[in-house]
DNA sequence: AAATAAATTTAGACAAGACTAAAAAAGTAA
DNA sequence: TTACTTTTTTAGTCTTGTCTAAATTTATTT
């Protein structure tokens, strides 16, 4: 139907639009997407010929109702690709995206649909972010970032901001996993580093890691 | 590493190298990828240029050892996903090999190796084809047609030559899958067909059925 | 309101992979 | 051996997706 390169800006634009408050701009665009601005005006053109994206020129895009279905499909794929490689393949979180970025691009909807139901239709992925339903809306969770709770406050952690291998690596050798009980134990002023209890041991933890973990709080 | 589109003519060639007594022609691989002849010959010079085949023109072209050992890479992980297929998502035989054509140009040596450990290491694909070992050689197995068994001799089906879909429903339809036993009971001079009992059944079965299908004799 | 800077688009080029039409080589028949 | 046929290659074109360099538009300063 699309070909990946134009499913790949789809992705990046629907990403993009969650943050933009006018258009997406052709600059995020090609900094999101490694590429240069001028092919990003060549491939937007594209888009709009074939009603995935309203643009006009200089005012940057939107995605129309057809370009997020799309979007949403895409995501989809990749994060039902990621859930498999983790639970049934035995990667490791760090290692997943790139490979998933690949088999996002493979057309089936019957796969899709068989693949959805051998892994008992997860609604997030190894990272904890939403697996959109077939119909393209997305499953909502209440989070909020370790770093905005207060001390005496208990979670469990639910996702990552950062997805990163290394902030992910990190997080293994820490013993810090998604379904993990975590109590802010105490707040350092100096440089908002934590004390927190994980399990039975207790560590501390820099505001650069807790701002980038999720938890979901009772 | 290799495009898809170099993927796929090393995988041509590689096929068509087994029948053939000279090197392969440019026209059968054309056939094969249902491609035009000088978009063949246009290939052939690039892979020639890659050191994947032995090229002169007009004379046809043969793979060099890296074009071998990349090709049963692919068939490779062909096979390898069509089992994944079958086996895990509940397809049927008839319904995996256009996703596998798609699946097999993933990129992730770690991944057809997990992929491999999680199927138990599987020596036959689900239309009895031999998986090639990471190092590229083929498990062989005595097979005989059908078609060329004597009456009063017994077999289990082990593979299809033909694997259409159009096949593989018939026998779907009729009971004959990889692993059941079948005995030749009678033979039609008239038009070559068999009478054969399939389990606690009998049933007749033409030359042209009978000439498609593999069996292991003891 | 200019002048300058930044963002964006256009123009022109290139590589991959395909095609058509024409030329060249190889094979076959008279 | 010459004539005809088939196979293969070459020449030139097209599409997709990318790039650089230049032009244009929009935004920000003085
Ligand atoms: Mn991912
Ligand atoms: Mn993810
Ligand atoms: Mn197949
Ligand atoms: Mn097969």
């Amino acid at each position: 139907m699309y070909s990946d390169s134009e499913e790949n800006y789809l992705k990046a634009i629907f990403h993009l639009e969650r943050f933009a408050e006018e258009g997406v701009t052709t600059n995020a665009i090609a900094e999101q997407m490694q590429t240069k601005a001028s092919s990003v005006t060549d491939m937007l053109k594209k888009l709009s010929d074939k009603k995935l994206v309203n643009y006009i020129k200089y005012q940057g895009v939107t995605l129309t109702n057809q370009g997020k279905k799309t979007a949403a499909a895409i995501i989809r794929k990749h994060r039902l690709w990621e859930v498999f490689l983790v639970e049934k393949l035995d990667f490791s979180w760090d290692e997943v995206h790139e490979i998933a970025e690949q088999l996002e691009h493979i057309e089936s909807d019957l796969l899709i649909e068989k693949l959805d139901k051998h892994l008992d239709f997860p609604k997030f992925d190894p990272h904890g972010d939403p697996i959109p339903s077939k119909e393209g809306t997305f499953p909502e969770r209440d989070k909020v970032l370790l770093s905005e709770m207060k001390v005496g406050e208990t979670g469990v952690c639910v996702g990552v901001k950062d997805t990163s291998s290394s902030f992910l690596k990190y997080l293994d050798k820490n013993g810090i996993a998604l379904g993990k009980k975590i109590e802010v134990l105490e707040h350092e002023e100096f440089d908002d580093s934590l004390h927190i209890q994980l399990g039975s041991a207790t560590m501390v933890i820099s505001h650069m890691i807790a701002s980038n973990l999720y938890l979901k709080t009772n």
